[in-house]
DNA sequence: CCGGATGTGTCAGTGACTGTCAATCATTGC
DNA sequence: GCAATGATTGACAGTCACTGACACATCCGG
């Protein structure tokens, strides 16, 4: 049922804007009322924002999989191979190309967006600490807090480059994780 | 005015919480209605935000006046300047500890604020771009753009790490950005 | 003094979201 | 099959941030 919900919901919000669709519009859309959506979502951001935390996850299971003893940084861009590999794959792309557009209309949701990446960078960046730390070495928390950023920084980066040709994201993604790859790593 | 309803809003937002304290309640701390509130303040949101434009403003001024044959990495550094230096002023760090508790207790205006550091880097970006291109160099749009996301990326983890000890947030900053500092630059 | 400009509060409303409750449906046990 | 129980749903009233409209008050210049 949630996925019904949130496929009728993405195509009023492609259609409409997502500041211009209401819930009620959407709850009509699947045949039940507002108070049910709520039931469904904990809210109208959830709807979009459900995607990025299950990409996350996959994010996270690739980074927790990669070797202790890797440089941090190839972990990390490691971790965004399941971007990569859905941008690959046409349907996924055009799902991910429709999301961003749905971004993309509203500054409010665009910004709740942000705040889960944030979120998703400190788990990741736990992660690293907790990573260099099982493995004997003095994690610096501050330095691993600051590079996680700095590769979600790349992959922004490099989704706006490529947000024409989402094929060419690798690429780009790449290119910027090269450019940007810090000195002492 | 408008600062008198931003300094009782603070006041009411550390006492209560952001999300706590409604536009009712600080429209009546000042005397006036609700409905006057918003002729002062877009969003109640705007009333913590307007001090990061404000600070933004500043950021972009310090940006602007590097020298163009700096590398980038250093000109970001340097624009950090202005926040450094409040900090070690008592009275404007004691405002900014204040500001940073307000916006932690809301993960919602927490959001914003990304989204408003966002709004910031991509100015930045642009003029970075266009530095380069008006010293005859061919600007890396996308590398550009991922550096300043990289900056900010330090800025935001020297900004955790110091929370309790903001005298501190120059030290980590600067740990951070030589730590982080591009192999290429 | 009067008219125009400006500022204010009241009011009703929108839309996201919430708690409550009655009605309905589904399941289970006798 | 029926009654009891649990789960689901929609209706409803309400909160809160925010908005447009409008009447009223105040100020200033001619």
């Amino acid at each position: 049922m949630q996925s019904r919900i949130a496929r009728a919901a993405e195509e009023l919000f492609i259609a409409k804007g997502f500041e211009e669709t209401t819930v009620d519009e959407i709850a009509a859309a699947v045949g039940m009322s507002q108070r049910s959506f709520f039931r469904y979502f904990a809210s109208k951001d959830e709807v979009v924002l459900d995607n990025l935390e299950r990409l996350g996850e996959e994010l996270a299971e690739t980074l927790e999989a990669r070797p202790a003893e890797e440089p941090e940084w190839d972990s990390l861009r490691r971790s965004f191979d399941p971007v990569v590999e859905r941008l690959l794959d046409p349907a996924m792309r055009e799902h991910d190309k429709a999301l961003h557009r749905i971004v993309d209309t509203s500054p409010r949701l665009f910004a709740a967006y942000l705040g889960r990446l944030d979120r998703l960078q400190r788990s990741l960046a736990e992660h690293l600490v907790a990573r260099a730390a099982g493995s004997g070495r003095e994690p610096d928390e501050l330095v691993l807090r600051a590079m996680v950023g700095c590769a979600f920084a790349c992959l922004h980066a490099a989704m706006l480059q490529s947000a024409a040709e989402p094929e060419d994201f690798g690429r780009s993604l790449d290119r910027a994780m090269a450019a940007l790859r810090p000195a002492q790593v």
